[in-house]
DNA sequence: CTGAAAGCGCTTACAG
DNA sequence: CTGAAAGCGCTTACAG
């Protein structure tokens, strides 16, 4: 007798049960299995229930690969951040993960190293597993080539926190306006004349709309918002961010608003710490987004935050929006920002130069 | 005349080329395309010129389920951690992703929340996209239905730091034991007697392993190691950390090793602060793993620290290898942890009770 | 060095 | 409510 051990459940890890070993031994044709898998509502209760059965017993799962070839949708969306590592960008797709998993589809990510290159290659690498949906946070939104390739895509788009002109998107945005508004309305309000800002290039719109709050806020609080007081950071390290301090302490700022992510903000605390210059006394300093390391800090420092989750939940959203009617008109959704004091703001102190 | 608007490169986005159309503009058959496709030598130079020169026109891309579904492989590795989010998983993903990257293999992350049911899931995910192969970190590798699904999947398997009995596997491990050795010798040597490590349960090799390691040094040292002066944390977050801190307080420690993630860690800190007691005067204290975070603090965070890269590429290289030959014996790789000594560690001061 | 043909595991009109 | 058949886009013996 022929060693025959196929349906065991386990043990023997032999080929995989296809959709046809599932409808032999539920005793039905393969369209009706696939009927059930699907959730079709034209089956008898009971051809159902033999079905799924079956599923258990042979501890089938449906092979996706088929699947897709035959749908042309690979229920795989795809996230391109600037570096999973970030404890923002981590946090998001932490999120989206869980969430589109629910749904059965897996999230795809890939990290561009804040570099243009690296983000052509990912994105490649991404449309090349012909992803249903591709969720964004490019590291340049003016870039003419990148909107070429994406005007190119035919696949549903979400811009996180980015504005690509003259592409189809969906997009989910920061309020980074109001943010700086209420980080500059704070310190304008304990005293401050020379605020000065660290923020990302414009080449990106928080740049663009960081810029443009900071601006407006002082104007509406009668204060020069001079351009020396408003200096972007070159790179995601320390060296960038205690170069930025350097220039803001030059253009005599007695509070800075660091619009940083956590490398550059360090680099912006060692080099004032290096000056001897003690927060909040020498100097007030808002960073942005909340971390262990902003509240942990000595002081704990007073931040400009937003609920990641609600971004990423959001991003999810509009993601499976788009994909159940694709020609809904763009969606925009407004993550808000607020303030949170803590003790690395306070009056400015006459100092000596 | 109908509208016929194919091969115009971009605009148009409707079918994607398949092989079909790419033969054609070649003008050989599709085996022939396929064959290029998959850099098989057996194809004239020029043959191959005017292949690859229709794949730019086209802008053809394999469809990746199609050969999946011929080729039974996915080309695609599932990455199983507690949580992206965390500054230690987050890179060790990153330069995984970019490394498989170049090989055309996707690297599809989830997170198991640290929760055994979490983990459940989301390897349940994993496994229905039938990735290649799967690199785990699990919650607790001393799990008997984890150890069982496992066993019963027949796909290569490299374990983070955790060992599962009774299942085949690769692993890449960090060595905690010298780690924990260098660290109770540094802490030993400046004097201390009653040192105290906060780890990870032993659910976990990195708990077993920390805590072997402590004990031996501690002998090593002369020293008493009392079950009082070893205390797993039960969750991550800041209250486990402070309750940590104050049942090692209780115990006399005057030095705490802190094998802890960032938020427990930050517990910690937080309660030492809360009693007023200052590092390193009243409390000296090593942490695991370096970021922003320790070197920023005041004062910077003596720390035992590992590659983390190291940790990303060797488990790649260890995924490859295996792929390309899956009989090899297990492979065991080490990555090495070393000490850096900042400034949260000096010789006891005699305390009042 | 090249090609015709079969088949991977699904889903989906179509027919009943 | 159910099933037979076609076909998604590839790769791979097999034959020449």
């Amino acid at each position: 007798m022929p060693v025959e051990m196929s349906r065991d459940g386990k043990g023997s890890p032999e080929r995989e049960p296809t959709i046809h070993d599932l409808a032999r031994e539920a005793g039905v044709s393969k369209t009706t299995a696939s009927r059930v898998l699907n959730g079709a509502l034209n089956v008898a209760p009971e051809t159902r229930a033999r079905v799924l059965a079956a599923v258990d017993l042979l501890n089938y799962r449906v092979n996706t690969a088929a699947r897709s070839l035959r749908t042309t949708k690979t229920f795989l969306v795809g996230l391109l951040v600037p570096a999973v590592s970030n404890d923002v960008f981590g946090r998001i797709a932490e999120v989206m993960e869980e969430t589109f998993r629910r749904d059965g589809v897996g999230l795809l990510i890939a990290s561009s190293g804040w570099d243009a290159a690296g983000e052509r290659i990912a994105l490649e690498s991404l449309l090349a597993r012909r992803v249903d949906a591709l969720v964004l946070s490019l590291v340049d939104d003016r870039s003419e080539s990148t909107a070429a390739l994406l005007a190119s895509i035919d696949r549903p788009i979400v811009l996180l926190d980015r504005e690509v002109a003259k592409i189809r998107a969906d997009s989910v945005l920061t309020d980074q306006r109001s943010a700086f508004h209420e980080a500059v309305e704070h310190l304008a309000g304990l005293g401050h004349e020379r605020i000065g800002v660290a923020t990302i290039s414009t080449s990106v719109r928080p740049g663009r709309e960081g810029r443009a709050g900071f601006e407006a806020a002082m104007a509406v609080f009668g204060l020069e918002s001079a351009g020396e007081l408003i200096v972007p950071y070159n790179e995601i390290n320390r060296a960038s961010g205690r170069q930025v301090a350097d220039r803001l302490l030059e253009a005599g700022a007695t509070a800075i608003v660091a619009g940083t992510p956590l490398a550059v903000t360090a680099g912006i605390l060692q080099r004032l710490n290096e000056l001897e210059l003690e927060i909040p006394h020498d100097v007030s300093l808002v960073s942005i987004d909340d971390s262990d390391f902003a509240s942990l800090f000595q002081p704990p420092l007073t931040v400009i935050t937003r609920s990641l989750d609600d971004v990423a939940h959001c991003a999810a959203r509009v993601v499976a929006a788009r994909l159940a009617e694709p020609d809904l008109p763009p969606q925009v959704e407004i993550v808000p920002m607020r303030l949170v004091v803590r003790r690395s703001t306070c009056p400015p102190s006459v100092r000596a130069e």
